[in-house]
DNA sequence: GGCCAGGTGGAAA
DNA sequence: TTTCCACATGGC
């Protein structure tokens, strides 16, 4: 058992993890449980300090790193945040998304985690998406157990009684192997077959998700929606949340309606390609973490009308990358 | 019970 | 090119 504290300024622990990019941390005692790849860790937040225990069983050679620098790489908590929000535009809808979310990061995510929850986000809530996420570990998942506190004598953490059990994400391999009824049992409906058809394209060499991470921005879009499952908008999620690429801005039904209400009120021909050049050009070099900000602050608020025709926006959401 | 959800892929117009 | 529509599921 390892338990460490890092100084996290510009972060907001609850904020970030309810903000719609991973599905699996539950609260539980003053923090929260989950895990990093395959790591069960509890985190916690006291202003701007940082609480994290874990154990490092056989820390792995290809990943002999320490917890800190597991959790501060996780959260991301070397972005610039003051400097990445002074990038974005001055606009109403912006100041007000930036004042709300100021201390929400992008965290950096595994890669076939990030992009199998994604595939499976299609037309689904966020509630949702957790549960199926959830579905999906404790169905094909290896279970682990941590315990929801820090103590200030370090081991005494690991003989608690208070023990959750939580589950990593099923490996590309578990996935591949396992057949579509099983999957349609964890609640995926339609997306069971292109989870289960992009797993087993990974699996057998295919596409090397970790090797993409070289490609451009352009290549590495290209590259994931050649995977089934994948188009515009699951993309350029993966791309923000497991690549680091900070340009890029996911369109989904939240972030359209911001778009057309706040910036385009009187537009008539608003196309998925005008759109989307608008958003490359507009809100520039983090456009991820202004996207990001637009989308949390909308759920957050529940901002204005909801009731779109779903004709229109579909006919925007047909949009390819 | 209808509407909506961090969409995609393929057919029809 | 653009528009339309099927595809599952669950909460409100």
């Amino acid at each position: 058992m390892q338990q460490i504290e890092i100084f996290a300024p510009d972060f907001d622990l609850a904020m970030t993890l309810d903000s719609g990019q991973v599905f699996h941390w539950a609260k539980a005692g003053d923090g929260f449980v989950g895990l990093i790849g395959k790591r069960p860790i509890y985190v916690e937040q006291s202003g701007d300090v940082l609480k994290a225990s874990g154990e490092v069983v056989k820390p792995d050679r290809l990943d002999p790193s320490s917890l800190g620098s597991i959790v501060s790489d996780y959260f991301a908590l070397d972005h610039p945040l003051a400097k990445i929000c002074a990038s974005f535009p001055k606009d109403p809808a912006m100041n007000a998304a930036r004042d709300f979310c100021r201390v929400l990061r992008i965290i950096r995510q595994p890669k076939w985690e990030c992009l199998a929850t994604f595939i499976c986000s299609s037309m689904k809530q966020v509630a949702h998406i957790r549960q199926i996420s959830a579905k999906l570990r404790e169905r094909f998942g290896e279970g682990r157990t941590v315990a929801p506190e820090v103590k200030a004598d370090g081991g005494s953490a690991a003989r608690s009684t208070n023990r959750h059990v939580i589950y990593a994400f099923p490996t590309v391999e578990r996935i591949a192997a396992a057949s579509e009824k099983e999957l349609r049992g964890c609640s995926l409906g339609y997306r069971a077959k292109n989870l289960l058809a992009t797993a087993r394209q990974i699996a057998s060499d295919d596409a090397d998700l970790e090797k993409l991470a070289e490609a451009s921005d352009v290549d590495l879009r290209a590259r994931l929606c050649k995977l089934p499952g994948v188009g515009a908008k699951v993309a350029n999620c993966v791309m923000l949340f497991a690549y680091e690429r900070l340009r890029a801005f996911p369109i989904d039904v939240w972030i359209e309606r911001v778009l057309r209400q706040r910036y385009f009120p009187r537009a008539r021909k608003l196309n998925a390609a005008r759109l989307r050049r608008f958003t490359e050009e507009y809100f520039g070099h983090h456009g991820g973490y202004a996207q990001q900000y637009l989308f949390h602050h909308a759920r957050k608020t529940k901002s204005e009308s909801t009731g779109k025709s779903k004709r229109k926006m579909g006919s925007l959401s047909q949009f390819r990358g």
